[in-house]
DNA sequence: TATTAATACTACGACAGACATAGTACGACA
DNA sequence: TGTCGTACTATGTCTGTCGTAGTATTAATA
């Protein structure tokens, strides 16, 4: 029984998932991680190193900007917005994803 | 508009992809590149090098065996047939793709 | 008859996303 | 005092995919 998923097989959706997130609103890293843990009941964790370097790689493609600011506690985060490309970008990949279904489920029995 | 799928996307699936075209009967090669080929309507074309080293990555797990075999017209091929530890992990990969599917779906807008 | 297309692969190297591991730094809390 | 939660950065490795190229045989076409 397939308990938790294999991010192997989840590669390429990470950046969406993001964007997603940041479609209402600007977040961070860590806010970033827990919203994606909540949403899928913990059936998806995932990975910081992976979280960080999707920032950095949306950001250079211009998907995403990042600004820094102070929490309520006096720390400093570094908070990310969706660029109107990124929404743009997002709005493809939710199409890919319909093809993407259809034709994996070709493949899949029951 | 996405048209075609960026196998970036697909990826941890071909070797699901090619244990399902197995079930049935053994298969080799060109036939099975041309059957997802058709199978998915020439949305997906699985490149030549992804699927022969999808072989060799599937019969070293085990999960695929290979024989020779001469065609009716003196060609010489190479046949694989799915192995029972292919069948188990074809069926783990269908149950885990369901709960991907799941996950995923939480991200998508419309 | 010469050339091209289809068949059926193999070899090699590069790339990108995911990930392991490790470390930094700060505040809260026990 | 030490651990936990927060909020990251740095570095290097691994793996599946893919680009490029080449080989060899047969079938079709000009």
């Amino acid at each position: 029984m397939a308990e938790s998923i294999s991010s192997d097989v989840i590669r390429g959706y990470n950046d969406t998932m993001i964007l997603f997130l940041l479609l209402d609103a600007p977040s961070y890293g860590y806010e970033i991680s827990k919203q994606i843990r909540s949403l899928t009941d913990e059936k998806y964790l995932i990975k910081e190193t992976t979280l960080y370097s999707a920032f950095t790689r949306l950001e250079k493609n211009g998907y995403i900007s990042s600004f820094s600011q102070e929490a309520a506690n006096g720390k400093k985060r570094t908070y990310y917005s969706i660029t109107p490309a990124g929404e743009e970008y997002y709005r493809t990949k939710c199409e890919e994803w319909h093809l993407t279904k259809d034709v994996i489920e070709h493949f899949i029995r029951n």
